[in-house]
DNA sequence: ACTAATCCCTGTAGTAACTACAAGGTCAAG
DNA sequence: CTTGACCTTGTAGTTACTACAGGGATTAGT
């Protein structure tokens, strides 16, 4: 089987699989007397595994765990389950950031009230300075008070371009 | 203001915002006689802007797209308010994909009963054929059925290596 | 005045995990 | 014998930075 086929058999694209074998991934395939690649069920199943596990969102670096231990003969089961229990830690941690997330830019889409507003309350609310400047600096020259906040939507960023 | 204490006040580092410099996001600083950059609370505001912007992580094109907005005097609080639901909407597909990849884990995870086993069920599922080999292909020469399947764990992927 | 530490500058290279292309070799069909 | 579909290698691009290298400026301490 050249890389055409495994390609289209896995539904990935042929460089994906020469940049597998590059970086170890996927034991490098027979060579033809042309030089083209050559393929069997084993590196097909080898990159079905790699292609499962990514689906599953493990990094390059546990993918390469994941296969090890695979390819391990005295290898218990053990690891893989920590490796799995670790992973869905992980998603976890990143399912509750999105909901954060999620909700934090709920209660800044609230504020849009009038969409024909000029002055945008919630670019009000990205641009507000949350301190009186630099206090958190070394606190040599004391700094003066802030001017008074003009509105946001007037300062043009790059005076020299328009 | 030099760099060091912007990035101390903004709490991002100095590259970070010679980075957002050199692509357009922030708007040039100030030299003074020595070549430092010089900023001041406008460019502090910018930078916060940014960085508040890029906490809700929307993208840099989006945060471009935001500064352009909150800089253009006559824009109304209508295009934010589209980018944001954009944003929402983004978001919560994200959150779906996260919660399907969690069920799917848990599933993967349930399979491991028994931690001493040597015949992980968890590796025998990412490595399984699920096509008869290269199905999907352009069906030219038939594949010859694949050999009954070895155990997961007992083909060495690099045997030129131990 | 001298020295060391700390700042600042530019520019390049590295990260993850590929994708896209350029420039060329090979092979089967018409 | 040419066309087209494959294959090869290598390099550059992507996102959003981070980490130097190699040098100049300033500041603090002695």
């Amino acid at each position: 089987m050249r890389i055409g086929r495994l390609a289209d058999s896995c539904d990935c694209s042929r460089e994906t699989i020469r940049y597998y074998e590059k970086i170890g991934l996927l034991p490098p395939a027979m060579r033809s007397s042309n030089g083209y690649r050559s393929y069997d069920a084993s590196h097909q199943k080898w990159l079905m595994f790699i292609l499962r596990s990514k689906a599953l969102e493990f990094s390059q670096n546990e993918v390469r765990r994941l296969t090890n231990l695979a390819d391990t003969p005295n290898s218990t089961c053990k690891d893989v389950h920590r490796l799995i229990l670790a992973h869905i830690d992980d998603v976890r941690a990143r399912l509750r950031d999105l909901q954060q997330l999620e909700s934090s830019l709920l209660r800044l889409e609230a504020k849009c009230i009038d969409e024909t507003l000029h002055e945008c309350p919630v670019i009000d609310e990205l641009m507000a300075t949350p301190q009186p400047l630099a206090m958190r600096a070394r606190a040599s020259h004391p700094v003066p008070s802030p001017e008074k906040s003009q509105s946001s939507a007037c300062a043009r960023r790059f005076p020299g371009q328009a």
